[in-house]
DNA sequence: GGGCACATGTAAGCTGTTACATGATTAA
DNA sequence: TTAATCATGTAACAGCTTACATGTGCCC
């Protein structure tokens, strides 16, 4: 596929966990290239800007091998940083109606992912060329649902919370 | 507190979703007294590495004003990478052991987290001087939860998944 | 007296994003 | 014809981590 693919690709399957920049993206092509784990087939890199004919690529059998040699190495588990949960860890200094709003938000995201996740389902299930890939795909993809359903449960029981505090500083003034 | 003493509550208490390095405090409190938003109690910046006194900070009104402001601010939410679904989405590269022992470890991080979140609320329960933090702290820990808890299920369901694939994987050859 | 937790800072470097520049092709 | 999408690349820079340097105080 094309590098232009390729980020379309990481956006619309990975997306939930993963994505890329073109920054990332036509550098490293290029270096993967040179090192011979990506073939190019099409125009040479240009050096100039703008549009030729698109040059698409395919991974070669070293590189394959070199994806298998990553992807057995270890993945160490980064802290992911979470600005909703630092803003309610402060949630006094901004107040139960604004932590609300942010909940509010929060839910309605985790709603959409939902609906997207029956997409990327449904796109899966038709793709017929990865079949033998299927059974991995819906993993991921079933890490996502969870995790979306977590989230609303976890909001709706918030907003519980938040309505109580809420209502507690209305009656307190 | 100290520099040290900041760095170890991000990571005691807000671990499960943030993180600071000291790269990034020691500096960060040096223009924080610069613009007046902490005031410095013990000894000046000493240019110097190595220790003399503890030096203490505390907020200033101007810096509380500032953190108000910057929690108002809206949370950009950042896709987050995780090295295990991009591990599992190539996991027909990988085989379908490598992709449950990935699984069990992830199972077994998520009790071990539950386990840490109880800790955590029972600190927040003794602590008596974050008593109107409390339900706002709670908040982050019932977030950390119901995600471990997701985790957990999403894995179990998963290694059902994978027990299949390697059967029929083991029944073939 | 040895090791560990407490304590402070700097510098190098890596990772990744954003912004910009450029232009072809296609659908409205 | 005009806007959107496809397409390729570079450069600046933001953010953050790691490694290093240096020491103190306390407990076993």
């Amino acid at each position: 596929m094309t590098g232009y693919a390729v980020r379309a690709a990481i956006r619309d399957v990975l997306g939930h966990f993963w994505s890329e920049s073109f920054g990332q993206i036509y550098p490293t092509l290029a270096e993967l290239e040179r090192s011979g784990k990506v073939q190019r087939e099409g125009p040479a890199t240009s050096g100039t800007v703008g549009r030729t004919r698109p040059a698409k690529f395919a991974v070669t059998e070293s590189g394959l091998a070199r994806l298998r040699e990553l992807l057995a190495q270890p993945a160490r588990p980064a802290v992911t940083r979470s600005g909703l949960l630092l803003r309610l860890f402060f949630g006094r200094h901004l107040g139960p109606a604004a932590c609300q709003k942010l909940v509010i938000e929060t839910r309605a995201r985790a709603q959409e992912q939902l609906a997207h996740y029956a997409d990327v389902r449904a796109q899966i299930a038709a793709d017929e060329a990865g079949e033998a890939d299927r059974p991995y795909w819906l993993l991921t993809v079933a890490a996502g649902e969870h995790a979306a359903r977590a989230t609303v449960a976890w909001a709706d029981e918030s907003l519980r919370t938040l309505d109580r505090l809420a209502a507690e500083q209305g009656s307190s003034r």
